[in-house]
DNA sequence: TCTGGGGTCCTAGGACCC
DNA sequence: TCTGGGGTCCTAGGACCC
């Protein structure tokens, strides 16, 4: 199967509107005030060789690339951009289309030659979208997305179980998809740092470290097994949330009660557009300057918008009166529909 | 350096039941 | 009076991804 991965897509769909921006460093990032609290959504290739990455605070990045152009982030223009590489990506002949989200997905397909499939997929999107991607090829989806990362910018690479262990083994278990700086640090206490390491460890023996279900599955990814076939069962969403990092922390209790009012009237708004009923909430209450707390449970099915209103208003009342508030958000878990209950969706452990 | 916003999934621990 | 063992459900918190 493939990979195929839009090349900084969000600066790169900037640029396709305002032409005057190519070859300059652009940086997209919250309301494209560096002086706000924000992070860096995606920054162009350019604005990365100063040192600017996503999920850097805007602040930083502004210091670090003076000259860089800052913009605020534009969802429905990304959208739409995604909108139309991935019909481009379903009209390609015999390809099934597993979406991973607004510039990536895996493409299933049958063909004896894989890096020409690429290297057409890759024509076909840059000739609909003026988009320039990344094609990984491989035998599992772990090692087609991981593949990704070596052709980039605007290349094809192949992984497969002949040449896993010879181009990743020598690696951090942190370049695992799947792995970030929490765990490749407790597999470091194990004595595991490369990639290598990991997948000649026994599955059996994470699992006093990371659980039955987490231990055997990252010796897995050590390996690069796993799924191998692309589903395009059509996504069913568990939740919607919002949330709000306000720019001077909050106390006043007025206040927390109408950013709840905000917030819940945000959530409803998707959550309505999908016609399921509300049967879980969750406060997420960010206490300055970084401890986060969240208060959640069950409530019984609703889609009454005053009954899901109440509710988060109970949660709220849990809030320690007084303490300095950074950030308020909300999630609302939705019924799922009975096709999706009783059918399989793709799970992030299948993998 | 000081940390957005939208998601998913897993685990631990308490409550409760038999 | 002090207390097993297994199961399920729920909440809180954590980790990761884009």
């Amino acid at each position: 199967m493939l990979h195929v991965d839009l090349d900084q897509f969000i600066a790169a769909v900037e640029v396709l509107r305002r032409p005057e921006l190519a070859g300059r460093p652009v940086i997209v990032g919250g309301r494209g005030d560096p002086t706000e609290r924000a992070v860096v959504s995606t920054a162009s290739y350019e604005a990365r060789a100063f040192g600017v990455g996503s999920g850097m605070p805007l602040r930083i990045a502004a210091r670090k690339a003076p000259d860089a152009v800052i913009l605020p982030v534009d969802r429905d223009a990304y959208l739409e951009a995604s909108d139309s590489v991935m019909a481009t990506l379903r009209a390609q002949p015999g390809a099934t289309v597993q979406v991973l989200g607004w510039d990536e997905a895996f493409v299933g397909i049958q063909t004896d030659d894989p890096e020409a499939y690429a290297r057409r997929i890759q024509n076909a999107v840059l000739e609909h979208t003026r988009l320039h991607c990344s094609v990984g090829v491989g035998d599992t989806l772990v090692r087609a997305k991981v593949a990704t990362g070596f052709g980039k910018p605007a290349g094809v690479f192949r992984l497969t179980a002949a040449n896993w262990l010879e181009v990743m083994g020598p690696r951090p278990t942190k370049d695992l998809w799947g792995v970030g700086s929490k765990v490749s640090g407790r597999l470091a206490k194990l004595g595991i740092t490369t990639v290598a390491e990991l997948a000649a460890t026994d599955p059996e023996d994470l699992v006093a470290e990371f659980g039955p279900k987490m231990g055997p599955w990252y010796a897995q990814l050590g390996r690069g097994d796993g799924q191998s076939t692309v589903d395009d069962t059509p996504w069913v969403a568990r939740g919607h949330s919002r949330e709000t990092t306000f720019q001077q922390d909050l106390t006043d209790a007025a206040q927390i009660d109408s950013a709840v009012r905000d917030l819940t009237a945000r959530v409803l708004e998707d959550v309505s557009a999908e016609g399921r009923p509300v049967v879980g909430l969750t406060l997420k209450v960010r206490y300055a300057p970084f401890v986060t707390k969240s208060y959640g449970r069950k409530v019984s099915e609703t889609s009454d918008r005053d009954e899901v209103l109440a509710r988060a208003l109970d949660l709220a009342a849990g809030i320690e009166p007084g303490r300095p508030i950074r950030l308020l958000g909300l999630r609302a878990e939705m019924a799922m529909p009975e096709d999706a209950r009783t059918g399989h969706t793709p799970t992030r452990s299948g993998w």
